[in-house]
DNA sequence: GTTCCGCATGAATCGATAG
DNA sequence: ACTATCGATTCATGCGGAA
């Protein structure tokens, strides 16, 4: 199996030739139902679990057990209603030894426009975080964010009760201590990514912005580690993962699609292989 | 049925005692699983659903066809993994007749510190949606925000030149093209609230803002509605719904929690009366 | 070089109209 | 009756061109 390598097949095709325990990280965003129907003939919601679980049967494989598996998607509105096809996927992959260890979210800032009587505009996707195993590996280090502005204010003037130590008033056992602050700059974000999706003036339509997988890829691989994105799409987590020094494997049925990638990483010395198919 | 009171029982006593369709929003924020353990007998993540599910039927009984039901929840981690209870209640509420509208989300300003090998702190969660038929009451003229600052610049300027075009232009035939959101000040807000949890220097643990129910409250009634929260807590979702001048019925079972409320909406003038349990 | 302005467009959804 | 297509609605972002 080639690394560094980019194949316009099949996602399941790929995979056949990739080694069991294989990948560090899966970072996609699968084409969600009913969309991108030129491009995947629009898999109808209610067949999409059935559709996926092969997928991630293979990505199961070949996964180690030390990886993680980031899936981004949302479910649409079918008839008046969120479809449940993303609540039965879950179930569905626990079943199938999945452990659904986590649900980010992605806060999107630039949500879509639009006014209906039963609705808001939707501003946010999910980001859910598959393993195979209870341990896996997470370097939290590496996705440290700069301190807000709050703590400039708070701790210039540190109080003397926020010296001692200061439990919270609701018994939780919790306590803080606020001093231990002074000197940091940087800390742990939390589990919602606070981001607008990429602006479309590019040839390509990246709905997905590069900030969201160089997060996940910070956050559960080191360098050299290798990832894997069945729906390429147009290459925005294989460029962050050449970029961070990543190994990259990379799937892409669209021949449109796989041409913009082939294009935008071309200029990667990074990557080694492209893959036609006939 | 008394309105405007709150009563120390089990919810479901109560809503015997209700009409069929006489409720026109529900907000709650029941006990999360394993949580409250005092209060509710902690509630065991795998027989949530089936507990929750008695007391969803009832309050699709008392909702009105054209009502609301939100339902502030979010699944814990158990064993290393998110629960699948919620996802679970979701698909069987569908079963009882609900319609899932939509899933609204609660993005956390100040989400709970801490640190874990497996997982970033939590800064969500779930508001979800749930209605008896597709056409329901929204009013979303209630719940404008102001317009983001980048509109301040861009249609001062916008207006500015447009007047100069306007009186240079007079004698052309020209008709004006005046841009659609000058004058706007005010606009829709789409599915995520991003807001703090209360701070909890109060008696009461109320990690559940005001500002919260008196969003659903703005979206989904008008003044004289009557509201209803089966598991009414510290009050806040009470608190609010008098303030907005809507009608309100509660009940809270836990006695401390009880007198709690009780003692909140006492300065209320609107609370009409206090029903203890004996 | 900067800053400013104009514009295109994005994983959308609903209701009406047409076949 | 059921499906397919189309227009209306709406806001933040970044790019390119202009001042």
């Amino acid at each position: 199996m080639d690394i560094n390598t980019i194949y316009n097949e099949d996602c399941l095709e790929t995979m056949k030739r990739m080694e069991d325990n294989s990948i560090d990280l899966v970072v996609t965003s699968p084409p969600y139902a009913d969309r991108r129907k030129t491009t995947y003939g629009g898999i109808h919601p209610d067949n999409y679990v059935e559709w996926f679980l092969t997928i991630s049967d293979e990505l199961k494989r070949v996964l180690k057990p030390s990886g993680s598996f980031i899936l981004n998607i949302k479910e649409n509105v079918v008839d008046g209603e969120r479809h449940t096809y993303v609540l039965e996927l879950i179930i569905e992959m626990r079943k199938q030894g999945w452990l659904w260890t986590e649900e980010y979210m992605w806060h999107k800032k630039n949500s879509f426009p639009g006014y209906w009587p039963n609705r808001l505009r939707d501003g946010w996707e999910r980001l859910l975080h598959f393993t195979k195993e209870k341990k896996f590996n997470m370097y939290q280090d590496q996705v440290k964010v700069p301190i807000g502005d709050w703590s400039k204010n708070r701790l210039k003037n540190i109080s003397e009760k926020d010296k001692k130590r200061v439990e919270s008033e609701t018994n939780s056992g919790f306590g803080k201590n606020i001093s231990n602050w002074v000197g940091k700059d940087m800390v742990l974000p939390n589990n919602v990514l606070y981001m607008a999706s990429e602006s479309s003036n590019k040839s390509h339509s990246a709905a997905f912005p590069e900030k969201l997988p160089e997060f996940f890829i910070k956050l559960f691989t080191k360098e050299t580690d290798l990832i894997y994105d069945p729906f390429m799409g147009s290459g925005t987590t294989a460029k962050v993962s050449f970029e961070l020094n990543r190994n990259f494997i990379g799937s892409e049925l669209s021949k449109d699609y796989y041409k913009i990638s082939k294009e935008r990483l071309g200029k990667s010395k990074n990557v080694k292989k492209f893959f036609e198919w006939k």
